[in-house]
Parts: structure tokens; C-alpha cells; sequence
DNA sequence: ATTCGTCTACCACCTAGTAGGTAGACAAGC
DNA sequence: GCTTGTCTACCTACTAGGTGGTAGACGAAT
């Protein structure tokens, strides 16, 4: 689930275009061809850094999740109150999305679940486990602390903020009038606090 | 955007597997041939009734916010405050997802939207936008007659409630333990009443 | 007689993935 | 200084199978 081997700088770019091609396009909606001519390589040579298109989609994930989690430890080491941490993180989703041209790797995948393989949705799995552990943590820290007032479970809530945030993605990449991520994080501290 | 005409019973069979593919598996996931076995006819045979697969999205959103409407204005009938409504509401996603197996036809479009044809991409935007304004009016309502108390605008909490169900099936799709548009629905409610 | 629904058979193109080869870097052995 | 072998990165050319879509024939029903 996590070794996270390091990448060679052609696989670097490659990993970088298949992200913005995940994030745009879905895994279904982009093909070797695609990665090929966005990094000026040809196709044999992809694969020659990525056998298969399962382990280039592992690839993304696993480097998305590790980049996140570094996030999250510099949220948690900066910002010291729940509110702020909540803010910061709901930051992260807005500026992963940048005007709703992409959405999140693993909504994306998310969607994509039925039709993934094996590998990739574990990988999917392990990146919302990791929030919803993170949220969980914080938002108890904020609940016991007083940052925070709620009637409802860490964990709840936790999993309602992660929704919210993903489904703020897709939602307003097609309404551009809808809220995005960071508006929508507001709202949701805006009744916890 | 909305013509809806009628379909013969093979058509609807084909509408009806259509939706049940895109749901699952995503637009770019299933292909005619998907289709053709699922309805027991010949590819050929599909094409007769929808020239191309774009049409075939088209039909099946259209279909589905036809649907959605119905539903919308049966609610508006049979529960007579906001509360109800909002909670009536979400068991419709709750329905629409079906143990998770399947998310909302306009959710999983919309994270495919940059591969998707022009025309399925505006019956999706339709889509959202009756939901958005129907919320709207829902919430609106509430607040002024006292069922709902809230700081904010009535859209943006249309707007916070609809990206919350979205996400809801989008995570608990990839996270078994993440909550379902029901018990999503009543954390958002609770914190409105 | 015509329309409708379905079929077989096909097309051009795209898909992930493979086979086999080339060019250069970096050793070790002489 | 050379060779030799190995490794990495990349290439051209290909395969098998899937993709959306089309042409035209067949039979049944109106």
C-alpha cells in the first residue's frame, strides 16, 4: 500500500501528466498516447518506466497521498486551533481543483471505482482513510478543546467535511455558480463554531 | 435541454442498462458492446435507436432529471415543512445509490465532464440547476416561516447540501464505514433545526 | 408497399501491451 | 587505451482486441 519508490525524472514527468490528465479526464478518459505526447516521449518508452497503466495509477495516487500527508503534518504543525486546521485543509482541496479546471485525483478515482484496478483502489481507499483519520483527529482535539461545539461524533463529522469538500469539486465544475471548496469549508466551521 | 421524447420499450431497455452502466462504471466506461450484451441484441441494433452514444447520454440524463423532478415536485406535495423535505431529499440519493453499488448519473458525469460530449454536458448542468433552485426554494422557505435557522443565504446552503450528497457517494463508495447520503442528510438537517 | 426492428458483416481508429533493436553511460579486466 | 559486458532510456514496428459507427439484407407488421 505505501513504499512510495522514488522516480527517475522522465518518470517524474510522466506521473506529473498522468495527475492532470487523472484530474481532468478520469482514468478511463486518458490513454498512453495522451502521456506520451504530453511529455514528448513515445508510447514504448512510457511503458518501459511504467509497465502497465494499473501501476502508473498507483504511481499517482500513492505520490498524491504521500504529498497530502506532508500537508496535513504542516497544517497541524503551523495552525494550532481546530478552526484554522479545518480552513487550511479545505484550502488544500481549492487549490488542488485551481478554478474547478481539475478536481481531486481520488474523487476522480473514486467514481471511477467499478471499472479500476484492484491496486489503484486500494490505493483510493488508503488516501481517504488517511483524511479521515487526520479530520477525526483534529476535529476531536477541537470538540475536547472548546474550539469546536458539535452534538456529533469526531468521526461524523469528519466524513461529512470530506464529502462535502469532494462533492464541492464535482459539483461546481459543472455549475461555476456553485460554492468550491474553500466558501464550502467556511459554511461548514461557520455552524461549529 | 428538454424535449424528453417517448421511447419504445427496446429503447427504454437500452436507456435503462445505459443508466445502470454509466452509474457504475462511468461514461467512458461502458461501450455499446456493454450495452448490446446487457439488453441481448447486436451492437447494430443499439445504433438503430440512438445514433450515437452521445445521444444515448443525452437520453439517459434527461430520462433521469425527468424522473428527479417528479420526485421533487411529489415531495413538495406529500411533506409540508423544509425539514422533511431536505430529509426526503436525501433519501432519493440514498435510493439513487443503492447499498453504494451505484452513484447519481449527474455525479459521476460530472467528474467526466471534460470528456464528455457538449450536449451531455449541458443536460448534466440542468440537472444540477434544478436541483440547486428547487433546494433553494425548499430552504428559503424554512427560514422564513422559522423550521430552518441559519446565518446564511438560502443558495448557499442549497449549494453545501447538494455537494455534501454528492461527495457522500462518491467517498463511502471507496470507504465502507464513510456515511451515506441518509445519515448525511441528517447531520446537515441537525445543524439547521 | 412501406416502415420498423433486428440482424450479419464490416470499417477505421484507438487501446494496452510486446518484440526487438539502438545509442550511450559506466564499469571491470587486460 | 582499449575492449567487454551490463544497464538504462529510448526507439520503430507490431499485435490482439475493443471502440464508435455504417451498409445492407431479412422478416414481420401496418
Amino acid at each position: 500500500m505505501y513504499p512510495l519508490k522514488e522516480l527517475s525524472p522522465s518518470a517524474l514527468r510522466i506521473v506529473d501528466a498522468a495527475q492532470g490528465l487523472i484530474q481532468e479526464m478520469g482514468y478511463n478518459g486518458f490513454s498512453f498516447e495522451h502521456i506520451s505526447r504530453a511529455v514528448g516521449m513515445r508510447k514504448a518508452s512510457v511503458h518501459h518506466h511504467f509497465a502497465s497503466k494499473a501501476d502508473l495509477g498507483v504511481a499517482v495516487v500513492q505520490r498524491y497521498s504521500h504529498q497530502f500527508e506532508a500537508s496535513l503534518q504542516q497544517i497541524v504543525v503551523a495552525l494550532k486551533t481546530a478552526p484554522e486546521r479545518l480552513r487550511a485543509y479545505a484550502d488544500l482541496f481549492e487549490k488542488a481543483s485551481q478554478n474547478s479546471k481539475y478536481i481531486c485525483v481520488c474523487g476522480m478515482l473514486g467514481a471511477e471505482v467499478n471499472s479500476l484496478d484492484a491496486a489503484v483502489n486500494s490505493e483510493v481507499q488508503f488516501f481517504f482513510q488517511l483524511n479521515l483519520a487526520w479530520l477525526g483527529d483534529v476535529i476531536q482535539e477541537g470538540l475536547s478543546s472548546g474550539t469546536l461545539r458539535s452534538a456529533h461524533e469526531a468521526s461524523e463529522l469528519a466524513s461529512s467535511f470530506l464529502s462535502l469538500l469532494e462533492g464541492a469539486m464535482l459539483v461546481s465544475r459543472s455549475v461555476p455558480t456553485a460554492l468550491g471548496p474553500r466558501r464550502m469549508g467556511d459554511l461548514f466551521l461557520s455552524g461549529l463554531t
